[in-house]
DNA sequence: ACCTGAACACCGTTCAAGT
DNA sequence: ACCTGAACACCGTTCAAGT
């Protein structure tokens, strides 16, 4: 992110004469945030780099290649985001519980995956979003195993589960004028875990 | 495809010399449920249509509002499929079972759904989803609290139910490559079913 | 009432030439 | 190694002129 070739020490950490693949790729990811996906253009992208938008293909094919650049980037990011915040968290349930404590209010880290939901059309979201559920599937399955569910039904919960957020998102997307107050907000996604979570086996009362 | 101006009664349905906005829309709609809303574009179209692209302004006045007339021509439509299929179901967990039955196997009436789902991005799409998502939200609602939920449980479910809905689409659209078998997939929707419904509530048993 | 044809703007892409 | 500038294709939009 900070300096590369000649740099004199410069303390902002602007960019220097020349432009690299990466600086593009971050350029692009934070448009993505900003605008969605659509927003991804060359000519406007180099207008704001300062360059003009032949340099743009020294870096890149064309601007599919960018995109999926940018895309990949935040797969990679977010890998570690999600799971190394879960990971630590030993009791299955409770690791349930954060999960979707983390998807109702880290709103934050799901930008990029609205704007992707929002884009499934375009052929370089459709791989990244597939191999970032793909993940997400099986963490889900293998947490709902651990709460006690049998190998079936844990599958199937987990798909349950995972489109339940993919689609309380959308919802969020969908609604935004009629938005729910906050005390509603918290009664529905405790709503949605006391539903989708599966209680305590039950074991000796001792 | 056939003849045009100067059609001497031609029985074939097709076109006359001149077209209508109505004619355009439908085209467009078609080209939706083909290829997608980033599909439709006007050149292309006109080609399609035997005209030149030129012609299009006349009927009108941008390509989103082309956009808009298709998709508010789907909203009618499929506003009395759906309900108007299940409207004569009395019993509202019978209702809500089919409901999901015909959300699962009804590919055809979702083909457009699904297609504006992966185009939320644009502009003209999302008006007309957040009319029919609200719309089937309050159906939902109306059905849970029938099938005995107390009007705040019977909200959350709807959210939860539609959010599955969506989503589910959603990952039939991200994991096509790996889709399971027909068995496997009919015990999900079961699992679905038994986790969402709620069981019949307790009476006298006479 | 509906269509053509030519024009212009904007963006993706190419490429020879610059530093 | 990275950038400029001019060119071309494609599509959205406008509009005067045709039938």
């Amino acid at each position: 992110m900070t300096s590369t070739e000649s740099a004199p020490a410069s303390d902002k950490p602007e960019r220097k004469g020349r432009l690299s693949a990466e600086d593009w790729a971050q350029a692009a990811l934070d448009l993505i945030a900003e605008q969605g996906v659509a927003a991804v253009a060359v000519e406007p992208l180099a207008r704001r780099l300062g360059v003009t938008k032949g340099s743009f293909y020294w870096h890149f094919p064309s601007r599919d290649a960018l995109l999926q650049a940018a895309l990949e980037r935040w797969e990679s990011f977010e890998q570690e985001a999600v799971f190394g915040t879960l990971e630590a968290i030993p009791d299955p349930r409770e690791r349930l519980r954060n999960l979707f404590q983390l998807v109702a209010h880290e709103a934050k880290s799901h930008v990029i995956y609205s704007a992707m939901l929002k884009a499934l059309d375009h052929p370089a979201v459709q791989p990244v979003m597939e191999r970032v559920s793909q993940r997400r599937l099986e963490y889900l399955t293998a947490s709902f195993r651990q709460a006690g569910l049998g190998r079936s039904d844990a599958q199937h919960r987990a798909r349950l589960a995972y489109a339940a957020y993919v689609g309380f998102l959308q919802l969020q997307l969908q609604l935004q004028q009629s938005r729910p107050p906050r005390e509603e907000f918290e009664a529905y996604v405790e709503h949605m875990m006391a539903t989708l979570i599966p209680p305590l086996p039950r074991q000796e009362t001792h």
